[in-house]
DNA sequence: TAATTTAACTTTGCAGCACAAAGTACTTTT
DNA sequence: AAAAGTACTTTGTGCTGCAAAGTTAAATTA
């Protein structure tokens, strides 16, 4: 047998990481402050996990104005939405060897 | 909706302790020796992550010898048990989700 | 019997991470 | 003019993961 664990991306290791991905799969362009209010995190802590996402090129940034505030919404990359996807897969394959 | 995150169990983060949960829920009483090489971890990280485990009451140790040589062997507990199984129920939901 | 090996750790040390809290810049609303 | 909102950045702390090396005790080999 081989070793099942080494298929998980340590990128997607956290919670807030996995929230933002799951999100971001299913919606395109979801803004800072609706992420914030899903996920409950601080203001900090979000932008960190989406500047590390970002920087693996995970997901992609769109900044605008919504009438005269500003808005930065983030989307997941092709790339992103592979990875996560494969991501899942391996976690599938565990739950049901755990089943 | 509410925070979907939060039903993830901090303790099972990393991808380390999710194998060894997963074996552990399949198997009963696996030995250090064999773990360490499902996993592909080294004797340290391994013990760590165990001892982790222990501390919450995860798993549970049982001692002694095979022919001559000591044997160390590990078990789900059934608070184990029931922690691991509600984190893959919040796992298989944030997979849906992203489906 | 001395040296090596095996099993299962413990210790050390470090770099990286998560997170909260506070600070910043710019704008809008009051 | 003051307060509030948006989207951060900065700071600081404490925890984690991990490798590598050291430890203990018994078993095997020379």
């Amino acid at each position: 047998m081989k070793n099942f664990i080494a298929d998980l991306n340590k990128s997607f290791e956290s919670r807030v990481r996995l929230g933002i991905m799951s999100i971001l799969m299913v919606n395109d362009f979801v803004d800072f402050g609706t992420l914030k209010e899903q996920l409950q995190i601080t203001d900090g802590n979000l932008a960190s996990h989406i500047n590390a996402l970002e920087k693996l090129e995970y997901i992609q940034i769109r900044k605008q104005f919504v009438g005269k505030k500003p808005n930065t919404s983030y989307a997941s990359s092709e790339e992103g939405k592979k990875a996560f996807t494969e991501h899942l897969i391996a976690l599938e394959k565990l739950i049901k060897k755990s089943g």
